[in-house]
DNA sequence: GAATCAAAAATTGTCGACACTTTTAAACAA
DNA sequence: TTGTTTAAAAGTGTCGACAATTTTTGATTC
């Protein structure tokens, strides 16, 4: 169900994407955790390139969010605190509002057969990272819908900084003590709802008090941060 | 007045960064026209920099849109599109509607007079080149309120492209046959007060209208390109 | 044990080199 | 003139090297 990722940008297909899609991957699924040091000779090492590719892939993956530079010229995996987690709520509240809004325009039966496959999928889901994983996908797919490159392009990189947040809030799981599938599943119904009403701005209206009520658990994300001290 | 812009992300201070700087202002100002082609040898002696600078420099304007890489691996200015310009001005609706709504937020009597003195520079502006500047000047300022990081990058990342329209436009200069001047000063009066009223809802609706309104050529976007083919 | 200083190790920024591919130019034929 | 083939030029992807800087380590002192 991921492959509905469009491969965005990225025209070269050299040693250096490899590398971008390799990190990326640990990144956002946490496998690689924030702070984390990247310096460039000990990838080269690990992938068997030289620095070259290495340098290029951690350009990118800055520009993605998911990678900072210190002032030093050092690499690490970024660290994200609760203000950024408030910025990336605000910019998917933007940008997906406007997903929403041309995606309801355009919005087809099939739109929502394939929505409600979705959903009966997120009944069945048994772990909290298979529920996430649905969740995202649905916002994906309604950000497809939207047929707009740059906001698509623009909303990608917010989504993966999202996707850390969450690798970091399955690490303290403690912070998801409530349970989220009938909340989650209810309100996409009311987004289906929306999208399928013919009003683009009902769906921008719906698309955006979803994203704030469903990431209303901000004020907890610090919580376990002090054990997580990397 | 263009001090303004905060130096987002690019910690590295290196040659690259030199690279890009000098690169982007010619491609936004249209010195560098679409599809010119830059390839790194050419690039590299011109600078007196060696390949690797150049390399990373075009990787980080490939990721701001102003550049793209075509599928032999060669580099080019970006070629807009009609259909790039419609795309440019749904993510400015998003994006500044999410900024205008957050700046109305903690609006202060000091940002009305910010705006007013753009206002009155507005109305002086002897060429368009200039109303165009200011008129750009007050939305980032907006953007800058809005005090949300992400947003902003992304918006600035948008905000260049749209320059390059500009540009494009100014070329062929008989697409802006109307006077713009007292419908962009009026729709900002109307802005400032919506930002100003203490209706972050309003703001935000009143941004997203005057952007469509003040995007409205978009249907003339093509119009000079035949001459234009480089 | 904690702080200080010096040496060693690791890391970045930049460069030039080389194989391989693509584009351009020239020579030639119809 | 136009089209085709071939040789030359230019361009990309990748590598290893080296100086300069930063971090780590280890020895020494209080």
């Amino acid at each position: 169900m991921t492959s509905l990722i469009p491969s965005v940008s990225l025209a070269r297909r050299n040693l250096a994407f490899e590398v971008v899609s390799s990190l990326r991957a640990e990144i956002i699924s946490g496998k690689l955790e924030p702070g984390v040091s990247l310096a460039e000779p000990v990838l080269a090492k690990r992938f068997g390139f030289s620095r070259a590719p290495i340098r290029e892939a951690l350009i990118e993956l800055e520009s993605e969010g998911l990678v900072e530079f210190q002032a030093t010229g050092r690499t690490r995996v970024r660290i994200l605190v609760e203000s950024d987690f408030l910025e990336i709520r605000d910019a998917r509240v933007a940008l997906e509002s406007m997903g929403a809004r041309r995606a309801a325009a355009r919005w087809t039966s099939g739109d929502t057969a394939w929505i409600e496959v979705n959903l009966k999928a997120q009944v069945n889901a048994s772990t909290l990272a298979e529920l996430s994983r649905l969740d995202i996908d649905l916002h994906e797919y309604v950000m497809l819908r939207g047929d707009n490159k740059r906001v698509l392009t623009l909303w990608q990189s917010i989504r993966r900084q999202f996707e850390m947040c969450l690798a970091k809030l399955h690490r303290n799981q403690q912070s998801l003590a409530f349970e989220p599938r009938q909340i989650t599943v209810s309100a996409h119904r009311r987004l289906l709802a929306a999208l399928a009403s013919g009003s683009p701005e009902k769906a921008a209206q719906t698309m955006a008090a979803h994203i704030e009520d469903s990431m209303e658990w901000a004020p907890m994300y610090n919580q376990g941060l002090d054990g997580a001290m990397a």
